[in-house]
DNA sequence: ATTATTAATATTGGATACAATAATAAAAAT
DNA sequence: ATTTTTATTATTGTATCCAATATTAATAAT
């Protein structure tokens, strides 16, 4: 099947059209709503979104780099395939990548800092499967942004919204959020504690252990 | 001062030219044959290469993922700026995603493979400053190769194309190559032995160590 | 009937043309 | 003289057109 023409969507005129495109066609590429293995061909692109083709290939070209999009030369485009043996590489990236930022961060967190990723660890308690991932990320990424290290934390910005689209797809349990968010609130002591080994040691078993799951819950949901 | 009008350089007609123009670029870029804040105008690129802008833009978007071009909307590209303070954040990049490669690679590696490893070593051994990026790259990537995981390992070989343009303006001398040597000796015994934790963690004392030396390096130079 | 070959169609890649924006130079105002 | 404003130029971004490639359908051959 092609890409069913959505409502068009008018995007603002200015300057890099290609930016605009290729950011609302990542959050419905992580959050599923086109899907894995969707051809994606550039005249519909340029019709919902009211522009010719040509920044809708350079869009393409951004999500490609990312790696949600799949570009062969001569034969087009396709959301990336989530395949399953890939998860722990992405999760191993993350936990190494996470570390080293959560290991700098730490003793440059100030308090506030602190609270403000409890503030956000709270929201995600009461919240539901759809605002789990965008909430994960950001309670993450508060802790490590302190680090100072604008490439590293791309990086992980990036690794994040991989992930977020196995997520999705594996549509996880609550006990999967419960278990994350308990995680979390350890995670938040040792910081408050200024203890960054345990910290570390602690983010580290939270990101393998969640891919772990992740992985075991989509190969048992592949198989069956 | 613009690019000054190199040779016009024919490149293949078929397919993606834009990956082709990306590719040379690369290597000038890294080379520092293109010097740091180099503005990069689409229409020279464009006669350069003997095409329209229009390859010449998906390559730029190309290098900027890479981390190797800055592209600022309206305003043009231009070759990134070495700061000196970001060399330790790439470095410890390396260190954390080549210790991760390498421990999974031990366990797989072959003799062939790691035959194939020394003798790119006693290559770099007598080579000169010219050739020692390219060199050191492959030695690594040669040791990574069996890990399999395609998305580490590309990472990987963007954070040495990051780190080679540093190598190249900070003109290292024939210590920092003897001493580069050397650890590489001890890597390879270590890989020998299917020594995992040995051998990772030499690796990362080794790509941090050059770090720290090429931070001071370049630190006195920028001073001085 | 099945395979191979050729023709027709669809789709992408690239070139040229035009529009929008930014940078620069010139002119006017204080 | 300095600043502000306006006009000019340079450069990028987008649209349209054409060419190259791939896909599909139709035809021919075995």
């Amino acid at each position: 099947m092609t890409d069913k023409a959505p409502k068009p969507t008018k995007i603002s005129r200015s300057g890099a059209q290609a930016n605009e495109i290729a950011r609302l066609l990542r959050t419905d590429i992580i959050s599923g709503e086109i899907p894995q293995g969707e051809i994606l061909r550039q005249e519909n692109l340029a019709q919902r979104f009211q522009t010719s083709r040509m920044p809708v290939r350079d869009a393409l070209r951004i999500l490609e780099q990312e790696g949600l999009v799949d570009l062969q030369p001569n034969r087009g485009a396709q959301v990336a395939i989530l395949d399953v043996e890939g998860i722990r590489e992405i999760y191993e990236m993350r936990a190494v990548a996470e570390v080293l930022a959560l290991r700098h961060a730490i003793p440059e967190l100030t308090n506030s800092q602190i609270e403000k990723a409890e503030k956000i660890r709270s929201e995600a308690e009461s919240a539901g499967l759809e605002q789990f991932g965008v909430l994960n990320k950001a309670f993450h990424e508060t802790l490590y942004a302190p680090c100072a290290r604008p490439r590293l934390l791309s990086h992980i910005s990036s690794l994040h919204d991989l992930a977020d689209r196995y997520l999705r797809i594996a549509a996880i349990e609550l006990d999967y959020i419960d278990r994350s968010n308990q995680e979390h609130c350890q995670l938040l002591a040792a910081c408050n504690a200024r203890d960054t080994l345990k910290a570390c040691k602690l983010l580290d078993q939270h990101i393998i252990s969640a891919g772990e799951k992740l992985f075991t819950r989509l190969k048992e949901a592949s198989t069956r």
